[in-house]
DNA sequence: TAGATTGTTAATCGATTAACAATC
DNA sequence: TAGATTGTTAATCGATTAACAATC
């Protein structure tokens, strides 16, 4: 039975059960059941097919999932079929890190243009595109309805950059500066990595080993 | 009243507090309650009481929290204080950009080295450090109690690295390899930024929103 | 003192786990 | 058919929120 809300937990938890469906496809798998998936991922087997359930009935009594075809459901959920448009914000290392990394086309997206404010990286290539001045970014973003924004700007002009993306009509802002970006009442989608925080997060852990000084 | 066991959830907050309390702390605000403090993070005050009170007692009834040393409480907790020791394994462009942007001076890290396989990049400096052989990476680790290794190596070492890193009594590491990291029965901890998982969630709810087609 | 705000206990809410009938 | 495993309902557990006495 379907059900109206899912919580981020759940959503949380999609994209590795996707990276752990295509190793099992890769390696030949074609069926699972979520007993063996839950070994497989430190997951209970109720979880999982609670997980499932949230989204339909995926799965065949007796038998476990088809491998291939759960994979395909659960990528139909994360909007992976959707081929959303997204631009670079932002042309320095970790941009350049990014686009060189993100297989974008398997994730479903589609990188259409790169930005930055500084004349000497504007005209220079990045992957297959040419990164622009960042004075004609709101015009491209409308004309080519662009979904995302990979925000990788210095952090002095995340705000600005940030309120000009919204205002451009963007729907969603991936955010890697160490800035907050609020979305106001405008309903951007607002998903940010901050390397920081996990390295903090990982310093706590530490800090809680047995063998710490 | 401190508490043993800490939840996964409260320490992911705490950064959160840290940030912006140095915020609030930039801006010249020397005390601030729980209720205020809420309003800014979007957190109930309730939440944060309760997430302060797991550590220890730092606020005055009638006055809230002094903004400094509250933050020096929580920057202790997350051991900001322990000097760690860091090597970064793999210096292509995410490992590059890393050691670009973040400050690891500021975050209780510092940088003691950086490995790679590929002799065209050996020799060569990231930052005011040079590129080594990852041939010697074991006995650096040993030599220097290194506490922290950056994982940011092509996907298909990733595993036989860790396995490496975890050997030489590597205490934790900080994984940008879309690979899942198991430390075994090592108790070494592991801390991943998986990009592509991140995208996918954005994704995901890109396609919950009202005007999406 | 009076008002404000904490730390903590109790109540509520939500997420995970267990159990089991349905069924392949 | 018998065994396996789902989807779902119920039970448990944990996290968040509310309430309030303590006290600055």
């Amino acid at each position: 039975m379907k059900k109206a809300y899912i919580s981020k937990n759940v959503i949380r938890r999609l994209p590795r059960y996707l990276r752990k469906l295509d190793e099992l496809r890769a390696a030949g798998v074609e069926r699972i059941s979520s007993g063996e998936l839950g070994a497989r991922t430190g997951l209970t087997p109720s979880q999982i097919r609670q997980d499932f359930s949230c989204f339909g009935e995926f799965g065949q009594q007796g038998y476990g999932y088809n491998v291939a075809s759960l994979r395909e459901e659960i990528a139909h959920i994360l909007g992976m079929d959707l081929q959303r448009s997204v631009i670079l914000v932002g042309t320095g290392r970790i941009g350049q890190s990014l686009i060189e990394n993100i297989s974008f086309e398997r994730l479903g997206c589609r990188l259409m243009g790169a930005f930055d404010i500084r004349p000497e990286l504007i005209g220079t290539c990045i992957g297959d595109i040419a990164v622009q001045n960042a004075s004609g970014m709101r015009n491209f973003i409308r004309e080519h309805g662009i979904d995302i924004a990979i925000l990788s700007t210095n952090r002095t002009y995340a705000h600005s950059i940030a309120e000009g993306l919204i205002a451009a009509g963007i729907r969603a802002i991936w955010n890697f500066t160490e800035e907050e970006i609020d979305p106001g009442e405008s309903g951007v989608i607002v998903e940010s990595i901050h390397f920081s925080d996990s390295l903090l997060e990982l310093s706590y852990y530490l800090s809680q080993q047995r063998n710490d000084r």
